[in-house]
DNA sequence: CGTATGTTTGATCAGCTTCAATGGAAGTGG
DNA sequence: CCACTTCCATTGAAGCTGATCAAACATACG
């Protein structure tokens, strides 16, 4: 895992400052001298290439905030089944299981090569003692992360295969969205994700997988070729993929 | 929801001192001046009657502990599939998200009917600024629903009929026991949910439950009959579920 | 240009669903 | 105390969604 991290030269990313996922209305307000605090925290940034573990499930880990670039947090069956539980954009936080010194049982891995934050394994207990504003912006963030989950429950367990892949994909381009990754009047976002990365999170084989995808666009609902995810007909996606309009909660960003 | 709570009598329920739930290794261990905090916060305890909804999608709530009696979280789809996402048991927190205000995405009802006990909806953010080691535990309970949701979602996107089931009856039977509902010596536990919840929170129909169960109880693994699960082959029910033998994280008891 | 990876398509099959009907157990009201 | 209702468990038969197996095709890359 850390042997595929590149450290990355000082000042080479900026200043926290000036991180475009500030912009972002999709993280908790925080107060300035917290963030400048957390920015504090930060030990530097890596380069992580495509196929790095950058969880690996039963090790100890460290805390990241991906900055760029997507990952997929996954577990596997002992029979070599696999389950993305779901994938990761920019300003994702990654690992606080591992940083709270929990056991670990899943594994997180880079889908496009990009940049992590590194926030090493930081003292959460004394961390939350000193700045208890922190406490509650990490257990929000938290649940924010459970209702997610749930609603992949509910996919997984009582959705077709059209409802589930028009789940993720609505869900990801919000996502892109939200972190202003969908040009603005455009109707596309950037998807690396194979059809079998789209099986493994739908509980789906990759056939069917293209099947359905095919399905979505010659009813001109959404079409994903070449890295590229375009939306056609967003309310009719949305419709199929049974969510309501509420956005997701906010989270923490580091 | 709140029309079918009915307040106990203060006093009924015994001291909080008493609570045999505090004997279960299960939970999250506290310091003496945190536990009677935590007891001064409880507002009284409440009987819920089954099929009573404590939590209510879409509605404020308050948080519960679950004193006595079986509860189950569920969402609904937009034409009624209804998805359970968890049980609950006695000493489950129930209502973390009402209480901090985010937005309630699922309902909680009673499978059968049970004492509550009840804590409104504290100022979390003043508790954790007043108790800081109160944030730490609620993080840590909140990461371990999360991997007990991940392992849903494992389940019900890449497990078999046979395998979800198992990884069902084995979740709860071991719950069951960690709460000492399993007497030593004995392989049974107390299991009200009906053939129908089963299917919900499996992501199957009542029909193949059935199937399912016949064959668990043919070859001999469990036996599920009368408000009573019996694991008579507990090895193999938890080689079926893929469960590695790591025991579900300690859960913060209020 | 050969190789690896991903996409596309087809054919067959099975796990699970759907629909339907019966029987048992428990609760209700006369 | 018994008919009546209701809920749940059980079983059977037929059908469909999605899995499995297989092979061709496209694309990127060293």
């Amino acid at each position: 895992m850390s042997v595929t991290l590149i450290a990355r030269p000082p000042g080479a990313g900026g200043s926290c400052d000036d991180c475009p996922l500030l912009d972002c209305a999709q993280f908790l307000a925080l107060s300035p001298p917290l963030r400048t605090l957390l920015a504090g925290l930060m030990q530097g940034q890596a380069i992580a290439i495509e196929g790095a573990e950058i969880v690996a499930a039963g090790q100890p880990g460290e805390l990241f905030t991906l900055h760029d670039g997507w990952a997929y947090r996954w577990t596997a069956l002992a029979d070599g089944r696999r389950q993305i539980i779901d994938f990761h954009l920019p300003g994702d936080l990654i690992g606080v299981e591992a940083a709270l010194g929990g056991p670990v049982t899943h594994s997180v891995t880079m889908l496009t090569s990009g940049v992590l934050c590194r926030f090493g394994r930081p003292d959460l207990a004394r961390l939350l003692a000193d700045h208890p504003a922190l406490g509650e912006l990490f257990l929000r963030s938290a649940m924010a992360e459970i209702r997610s989950l749930e609603r992949s429950v509910a996919a997984l367990g009582r959705m077709t295969a059209t409802e589930r892949l028009a789940t993720l994909l609505v869900g990801l381009y919000r996502r892109s969205s939200a972190i202003n990754r969908v040009a603005p009047g455009s109707r596309s976002c950037f998807f690396p994700a194979t059809q079998r990365h789209l099986a493994d999170a739908a509980g789906l084989t990759p056939t069917h997988v293209n099947n359905t995808l095919r399905h979505l666009r010659e009813q001109g609902i959404a079409t994903l070729s070449g890295r590229l995810l375009t939306v056609h007909d967003l309310p009719e996606l949305t419709r199929l993929a049974g969510h309501d309009a509420a956005p997701p909660g906010r989270r923490l960003l580091l």
